[in-house]
Order: C-alpha cells, then sequence, then structure tokens
DNA sequence: TTGTTTTTAGTGATTACTTACTTACTATTA
DNA sequence: TAATAGTAAGTAAGTAATCACTAAAAACAA
C-alpha cells in the first residue's frame, strides 16, 4: 500500500464533496419541477431585471408587472425582495455546478487548463447564463461579498495542473488564472466591443503551447 | 532626419495630451480650493457614503445629514443627484491621472512594467484613495460603462515596454496585464482577507526576473 | 444694502410590504 | 360517490416610509 492514510481520506472527502454536488444538482432540479409557472415567470423576470438594472434599482412592482403578475405574490412566495434574489441566486448555481464539475473530474493536466479557458466562452453561450454570471458580477459589487468556496473546487484542480506541469508556483498560478477570469467578465460585460475570443486565444497560446 | 513625419506627429499629440493632462489637474486643484467648506464636505462624504453602499442605494437625505447639511444645498451646488456624482467622479480623477504620469514618461520598460504592478497597491495606500478606486468600480457595474479612454496612454506605455523587452505579442500582453489588474481589484474590494501583496509579488517575479 | 449661501418646509412620485379577499385544487368524511 | 373541510395560489387596493427635488425665507458676508 503505497497511499497515507491521511491521502486517502482527503480523496475520500473530495469524492463526498461532488457527490454532494451533484445532489445538490438533483435536489435543485426537483425544486424546479414543483414550482408554478408564475413562480418561475418570477424569478426569470427578476434575473433579467436585476442583471439589467441592478438589485436596487428594481423594483418589485416593475418584476411583477414583466412577469404578469400580481405584486403581492412575489412576497407570498419569496417573503421579501432579498429572499426573491436569494432565490434568483440559487437557482442558477447548479448552472455553475455543473459546468464546474467537468474541469473538477478532468486529471490531464492541459485539459484541465483548456477546460478553465472554454469556461469563460461557455458562460455567455444563451442569454440566460449571460444574465446569470452578469448578475453573479453585478450583485457582488452591490453587496460587496465574494463567495470564494464557489470556486474552490476548480482552483485545487488548477493548482494540481499546474505542479503537474511542472511550474515553480503552482498555487499562485492557479489564483492568477482565476483573477484573469474576474478580469475578463469585468471587461465583457462591461467594456464596448470587448474581444473576448482574441483574449482567450492568446491564453491558449500562452498556456498551452 | 530618421524619423518619419508621421512618427514626429503622433509624438507631438502625445506631448499635447499629457500638457492637457497637467492643465487639467491644475485647474481642478483651483476649483477645489474656491469651493466653500460645505461644498468639499458634501463631495467627501457622497464619494464615502456612494463607494460603501452604491449610488442608488445612497439617497441624497443620508449624504446631507451625515455631511452635517440641509438637503437642498446639495440641489443648489450640484443640480441633482447625478451632478454630485458626477463632481465626486471628477474630483478623483487627476488622482488617476498624475498617478498615471509618473508611468507614461518612464521609458526604462522594465520600469514601466514595475510602475503599473506599484499601482496596485498605490491605490490604496489612503482610505479616500481607496473610496475613489472602489467607487469607480462600483459604478461601472451600476451604470454598465468602461472608461478605456483613462487607461490609453497606460495601455501604450505598456505596450512599448513589452515590445522593447521582446515579446511575441505585445499588445495583448499590455492588455491581458490591465485586465489582469480589473481582477485584482474586484478581489481586492470584494473578498475577505485576499492577499494584494502576494499577487503583486508574484507577478513582479513573472515580469520582471 | 446687496448678493450669496444655507435652511426650512414642503411637493408628488415611488418604494417595499401588507391586508382582506377570491379562486382552484386536494384530502377527508358521511 | 357526494358533500365538506382545508390549503395553496393569486389578486386588488391599500399602508407608511422614503425618494429626488423645489420654493421661499433666513442667515450671512461684502
Amino acid at each position: 500500500m503505497s497511499f497515507s492514510p491521511l491521502l486517502k481520506i482527503s480523496k475520500l472527502i473530495c469524492i463526498l464533496k461532488n457527490l454532494a454536488l451533484y445532489l445538490q444538482v438533483i435536489t435543485h432540479f426537483y425544486n424546479s419541477i414543483l414550482m408554478t409557472d408564475k413562480q418561475l415567470k418570477i424569478l426569470q423576470v427578476a434575473l433579467e431585471l436585476f442583471a439589467k438594472n441592478g438589485y436596487s434599482s428594481t423594483s418589485t412592482g416593475k418584476i411583477a408587472k414583466q412577469a404578469g403578475v400580481s405584486e403581492g405574490l412575489i412576497f407570498r412566495h419569496f417573503g421579501n425582495k432579498e429572499g426573491l434574489l436569494e432565490a434568483v441566486l440559487q437557482l442558477g448555481e447548479e448552472k455553475i455546478k455543473s459546468l464546474f464539475a467537468e474541469i473538477v473530474f478532468e486529471t490531464e493536466p492541459k485539459e484541465v487548463i483548456k477546460k478553465v479557458l472554454e469556461l469563460g466562452l461557455k458562460m455567455i453561450e444563451n442569454k440566460e447564463d449571460a444574465d446569470f454570471w452578469k448578475l453573479q458580477y453585478k450583485i457582488k459589487w452591490e453587496v460587496e461579498r465574494y463567495n470564494e468556496q464557489k470556486m474552490e473546487p476548480v482552483e485545487h484542480a488548477l493548482n494540481q495542473a499546474f505542479l503537474k506541469l511542472g511550474y515553480k508556483s503552482p498555487e499562485l498560478e492557479a489564483k492568477l488564472l482565476l483573477i484573469t477570469f474576474d478580469g475578463i467578465a469585468t471587461r465583457y460585460f462591461l467594456q464596448e466591443n470587448f474581444n473576448l475570443e482574441g483574449i482567450v486565444e492568446f491564453l491558449h497560446t500562452k498556456y498551452l503551447t
């Protein structure tokens, strides 16, 4: 037996974490099935308007009007405006997690980096996905909280990848790439005519050739 | 004469731009002297609250109260709430420009990169500076406009530096570094316990050794 | 006095949220 | 099976508080 018990335990924890991840995805899938049409419509409109105009600039009245629903219904289902925001954020969370799963389970180091770079392009493939990511960043700045935990498995995978590729400071390289990712997102959502593909391609040649 | 006339004109334009830059700094310096105590106090408090709670979540009433001033005075001096925001943004602009001047006039390529990296640390040396930068990013997300122009001279300087150092794609390298800068700012302002010095030091070793 | 700065006391519009009520469906009981 | 009881979904019309903003008077300085 060449594995240390400590290593085995950490592997086990990792597997359990991923299991929990999938469980949450499934639970949430069923939750969204159990929802009423109007409930879902409220969430969709809220996501759209929060992402477009921000949380505090979007009134519950406007959401209700655009969703074709009475304003009171929002408070019946989500308690208050903040509860609605939480529901919107949680509804999209499994989208992140399923995207991350691909990266976390990848073992080939270059493939990990490649998939992280591709994530940047994937996250804006359709409008609802783009709205969701935009909201994530917008909310971060509006309420000032950065959820590091969500990115932790990706950072770990990148860390391992850079380690295998013989980088001198794999932890810092992983951190830097994810920080750059935030910068790219900032530019993509805020700067007109930002050349997303160009920068992603450049990172490709920097890291993968 | 080895310089092409086109090159000389572009040099001239560059010098004129920098002259205009300094002129604006001086004008603004005098503007701030001509201001009333209460006027300045309003701007200081507005900066603080906009940076802390965002533009639309900060009411003119709260600003007036914290500044120890009547609410009407804000509208006398700045017209409306948006005028106040513009004044706040402009008041801090020369701070950026004076920081940029150091970089733009530097000719030694490695020194340019070094100064860009140091800019990240300088911008949070005192609370008011940090508030200003935080506001810049917050406002960007709230109104969704990214002022590329402001960064253009820095990008140009970086471009020249990377060119001199023999990088394959100097333009993209310059762009990438500034994008990374945005990512670092995002993390610094939003992520608790973010190790700013660590990342800046890592970039130092990546680019300057 | 004269002109500027500042405050007081408002304005209508909008905010998040509540109330009282109806409708539609489901489970239980006779 | 049919009548009844209970629950969740949904609405219209409000609430007090807060919003950006204004007009007129008051305090102040030259």
